[in-house]
DNA sequence: CCAACGTCCTGCGTGC
DNA sequence: TGCACGCAGGACGTTG
């Protein structure tokens, strides 16, 4: 499931293949991808375009193509994969951009991932309600403290609001929360001072150490040019309930509330 | 404003 | 062997 590290990855693989690019031409296979926005109003605006840049803000790839930019997100299963040759399309491939020596495809066995050009001028509300990037100089204990003051809410559901810090998906959760030595379930406005300053510092040192070990494979997610990532080989806690903690030997367990499993230390993180 | 929940989607593992 | 079922979960729309 691409989170930050995985999208960022992606990001620098994509500007090293296809930024300063041409898009020759461009086919939607699954119109339904861009969300009710308009196949062929996209395929007339992107063809024939550069691309300038390619960044990402949150878990969003965003190419800029002069007359506006392409939106991308991956959602659960949603990989880009380069091909030297048009050789045969992958099933559920649901975009493929041709450049003159190359096509990008874009695929996503759940289809859960978005695609969408956006002109000059519109504006783009998912970015828009995106909270702060978790790198930037502006996370930190002033604003997550004013943030977590009124939120009840289990810090880890906090960690997964992108309208708080953007990129943090259901794998980081865990690990960030495991490092900085807090329980899942603990009430955002709990929390003490110390403990903030553990859960950012924690979430700036988990999502380097990703970035820097090119994202985490479990089953889907892979690199432009199909590797996997590394960062599954660093997992403390998540998937691994029934082990034990290697700080501590108690045992890791797995609990599941808001939809969705938390793994957590039962010896190091208590409420 | 915040929170809780259903919806989308396919592949895979499990149990009978 | 086959089939039903549950699970994985990011974002968003609806409801309270």
């Amino acid at each position: 499931m691409p989170e930050l590290p995985e999208v960022e990855t992606i990001c620098r693989e994509l500007r090293k293949t296809i930024q300063g690019h041409t898009i020759i031409e461009c086919e939607i296979f699954r119109p339904d991808y861009l969300r009710g926005g308009d196949s062929d109003q996209f395929i007339q605006s992107a063809s024939g375009r550069r691309i300038e840049s390619v960044d990402r803000r949150g878990k969003y790839i965003i190419w800029e193509i002069g007359v506006g930019r392409i939106v991308s997100h991956l959602g659960m299963t949603g990989k880009y994969i380069v091909q030297d040759e048009s050789v045969k399309i992958p099933k559920h491939t649901v975009a493929r951009f041709k450049f003159r020596d190359k096509s990008l495809l874009l695929n996503d066995v759940r289809r859960f991932g978005r695609l969408n050009l956006y002109l000059n001028g519109e504006t783009i509300s998912a970015l828009e309600s995106l909270g702060v990037e978790p790198f930037s100089e502006n996370f930190d204990l002033k604003y997550i403290s004013t943030i977590f003051k009124d939120r009840k809410r289990p810090v880890k559901e906090l960690l997964l609001d992108q309208s708080i810090i953007a990129g943090i998906g259901n794998i980081y959760a865990s690990e960030i929360l495991y490092r900085a030595k807090i329980h899942p379930l603990s009430s955002g406005s709990h929390l003490s001072k110390a403990k903030l300053k553990r859960l950012i510092e924690s979430t700036k040192n988990i999502l380097e150490l990703a970035v820097d070990n090119a994202g985490t494979t479990i089953s889907d997610y892979r690199r432009v040019d199909e590797k996997t990532g590394n960062f599954q080989n660093l997992l403390k806690v998540y998937g691994k309930e029934g082990c034990s903690c290697e700080f501590c030997q108690n045992e890791i367990k797995k609990i599941v509330f808001g939809g969705r499993s938390a793994f957590f230390c039962s010896g190091c993180q208590k409420i």
